[in-house]
DNA sequence: GTTAGCACTCATCAAGTTTGAGTGCTAATC
DNA sequence: GATTAGCACTCAAACTTGATGAGTGCTAAC
């Protein structure tokens, strides 16, 4: 069932009200503020309406309205408007964003900090995932007689190092050959194939090196390729919370945090979602714990291919309109920043 | 002026008492809980003159007594006991600890989540300053006509990379130049005298690849130094302050957390700490923010001679005995792990 | 269909009250 | 002279009470 005009125009007015207010609204409030040309008792009578359909909801029975997630999403889908950065914030934005990159990490983590400092809301940004990319060539270095550093390095320029020690002295010689031998094997492959793949004997290592192959580098070569494959997560504005009225509870700010701080689980909800902007509103969320919250990301690519995303986490009442705008904005200037000369040799530091 | 045995005495059992409960203490309480064979009367007395003498302050005329800084620093140089950890304890810690370490960053990580387990506050590890290592070589890798991957190796095994984009196409000959060229001028050198040290002119290079060292290479080549010599800081169990009585109060929890979360900030004031077992307390603290927090740190070393530290964060009210024990123990654990081999071949992942 | 009017609800706030743990002082006791 | 019992006093915290006001739902008039 559609809902008629004026009921559209109430609740966008309900919904702009309490994102501001975050009070619940009520029906002298709205026809005193907003040109609705109808009195107070007919407002009500709508509300009651938009309540019975789930569009609001009632704290208790003398209170204002509250949207519902439904209101929100139906905002969000049909009534939210196209909301235009002025040329001032874009300006701000690219300087903040732009000045003397060199590397992905760097203004990614410089846009989830932007990002948190305009909306005023927990931001993060994730850096790509490494699926396509292929190994170009494995080194170990050495150190001492029996520590040396294993370094691979992929096609796209990431760099990626561990120690290895080994159970007695190795030559350099025995390192190079190694190395070579390891090459040889993986060279080509993707990262995620490299992880899966076994080291094939080869006919210039004999039995000893083999094992060394097996015993010593074989854990560091794993934990070196998850590290390459993984994405990092930058998170900016965590403390913004705190001015937030959802959260002047400590129980509340707590929970928040907690679950924010649990990187790994967070990294892979985000893992998850779809590519492109995305909004997720309350118990659409998957995770149980994000089910007062709502979520935006969207999604910026790197030589169009790996594909890394930014976004916010703030309570379900949040400026979509605004919000989205300025992740828009961010991923297309990162996107483009990293579109010509594929200038991804980003490292981990 | 010395304390008489029972002014000793009854502080004692105030602080013992405040550190539990966190509320202030009174007379009948103290001659209640604790066998010190005189009536609350008497205790008033003492309590009167401790006070005097800035051991106790009182919240309010009819209030019960709260230990000052004074009492805390007289606390911790001469009455507190020392705490052994029980076997189980230890092997908990051990166990957590040692499980499967190849690299150091790794370990020190792993510290600081177990030390803020235990103790219930805010812990930081903080890996050690490299000052003393050299640089080993450097390497120039291609990735394509115009980037490469700057990589640095140090004398103990670490390394780091960036990525370095050039104004026009440049060959792998000339990177593999480029390279020797740098590593034979800086090889030996530690990280801090490669900092200063411009690169001297060589008969092999010639103007055009001079251009390219001074204009491309160079601000990667010091970002990657400053990378190498940076410590790494990390830190836990940030929300268990949110059960601490001290801060239940929402605006008391952000400035803790936004504090701590300005880590550049937090590592120099760590950085500035003398070695071994430093208690700081309030305002002993040179930080403003920290005047009612005590910090607590330990030094570990790797190889006897690069120096990290782990330590608490927390209210003055915090049990100094069992924490500094377990960070000794911490300390003691790690210095060991990393003293034979010299194992410090950690990457930045 | 719309609106004015009215009784009712409930969170919030301020003012007053009670409670209890604490103190300091004084006079009696050891 | 040191210790203690007794007592008046203090003050934060918890509870009570009542007023306020923003809100509702319902009904009857427009």
């Amino acid at each position: 069932m559609d809902l008629s005009e004026r009921k559209l125009k109430i609740l966008q007015a309900i919904i702009a009200d309490f994102i501001r207010t975050a009070e619940p609204v009520g029906s002298r409030t709205l026809s005193k503020n907003y040109d609705l040309g109808i009195s107070p008792a007919t407002i009500r009578n709508e509300m009651s309406d938009l309540e019975e359909l789930g569009y609001l909801t009632h704290p208790h029975t003398s209170s204002g309205r509250v949207p519902s997630e439904k209101a929100y999403r139906l905002y969000v889908n049909q009534m939210m408007n196209k909301h235009e950065l002025t040329m001032e914030q874009k300006c701000s934005i690219a300087a903040q964003l732009n000045d003397n990159v060199t590397e992905l990490e760097n203004m990614v983590q410089r846009a989830a900090h932007v990002l948190s400092e305009i909306t005023n809301l927990t931001a993060f940004a994730m850096t790509p995932r490494k699926d396509l990319d292929t190994l170009k060539y494995i080194n170990l270095l050495p150190v001492d007689d029996y520590t040396a550093v294993l370094m691979l390095v992929s096609e796209s320029g990431k760099v990626s190092n561990k120690a290895v020690r080994f159970d007695k002295a190795v030559s350099e010689e025995t390192l190079r050959i190694l190395a070579k031998t390891m090459t040889y094997n993986y060279r080509g492959k993707t990262l995620s194939e490299a992880l899966t793949q076994d080291i094939i004997e080869d006919v210039q290592t004999d039995a000893e090196a083999m094992g060394m192959l097996e015993n010593n580098i074989k854990p560091s070569f794993v934990k070196t390729l998850e590290d390459m494959l993984n994405v990092n997560l930058y998170m900016d504005g965590l403390t913004n919370i705190f001015s937030l009225p959802e959260y002047n509870d400590l129980d509340k700010a707590r929970m928040f945090l907690e679950m924010v701080n649990k990187k790994e689980d967070f990294t892979k909800t985000l893992i998850n979602r779809e590519n492109g902007v995305i909004i997720t509103i309350g118990n659409e969320n998957q995770d149980e714990l994000l089910s007062d919250c709502s979520v935006i990301t969207a999604t910026y690519h790197v030589n169009g291919k790996q594909l890394g995303k930014i976004g916010v986490i703030g309570p379900t009442r949040m400026q979509y309109d605004e919000v989205t705008s300025v992740i828009e904005y961010l991923t297309d200037n990162i996107s483009k920043a990293f579109m010509i000369t594929g200038g991804d040799g980003d490292d981990e530091s």
